[in-house]
DNA sequence: TTAACTGCAAATCTTTTGCACAATC
DNA sequence: GATTGTGCAAAAGATTTGCAGTTAA
């Protein structure tokens, strides 16, 4: 694989940001820097960095696929609220324990998707009472 | 909400199976005693029985969303070989343990997808050996 | 120079939706 | 009879792909 400009400035945006941007959000953001950045590039791009362990994608049901850029193992919270992904840093060791035990299978990862209200939607709800 | 037959009979479909199918599959069984089934109500129904819970949507990047009838909690492993879902019995006390201990957010609901190969393809490799 | 990468547009796939008709209560 | 549900086709949204031109090695 070469060395490419767009796919670097995929990866670093990836990186840069916390907010587990979709390709959309990414592609629209890199137009600044990089006007002619085509949304079909953004998606083969990601697609490279997930396959060679860059970056991580986080599926939800329904929802356009987004992007993750920590390298810390985590896990993730979609709130029903905001419609935003939030970290979620439930202990590695005790889920990849779990996981291990299950009899019959080889598992090479695992992803672990709450569902419910994020910090900030939880506080605001709080504050309103 | 009133009796429709269709949804009767998807329900049913997604009841009896346990290869976890998705729209498209189910709407092509059924055709076979119901031959005017459109996708169009197939997806309908499919998500009026996940909203009032009498059935679950399983998600798998890049796939079209996989439906399961069983009413007891448990995981899913998508095979990367055989690209199909297994049912994956992770006792789910402790996995809800570790969820219910995130701190600052309501949880209501979670899913464990794991990535690897399933038991009927590990067996296949192993016989191969 | 040549193989990989890109932009663009069209195609594909999944899912939703508008509408006229049918079925349920 | 009122209203919910259905079939059909079209639309919408996300992602992939073919192709001709560009770029890195």
């Amino acid at each position: 694989m070469r060395y490419s400009h767009q796919r670097e400035l995929i990866l670093r945006e990836v990186l840069k940001r916390t907010d587990h941007p979709t390709a959309e959000q990414i592609c629209t953001s890199l137009r600044a820097e990089c006007p002619r950045l085509s949304l079909g590039t953004v998606y083969r791009d990601l697609n490279t960095l997930v396959e060679i362990g860059k970056i991580r994608r986080v599926s939800v049901p329904g929802e356009a696929d987004h992007f993750d850029g920590e390298q810390v193992a985590h896990q993730h919270l979609w709130c029903r609220k905001c419609h935003k992904l939030q970290s979620l840093y439930i202990p590695q060791e005790p889920l990849q324990q779990l996981v291990d035990a299950c009899p019959g299978i080889r598992a090479d990862d695992f992803a672990v998707t709450v569902f419910g209200v994020c910090s900030s939607c939880l506080a605001q709800e709080e504050k309103a009472e």
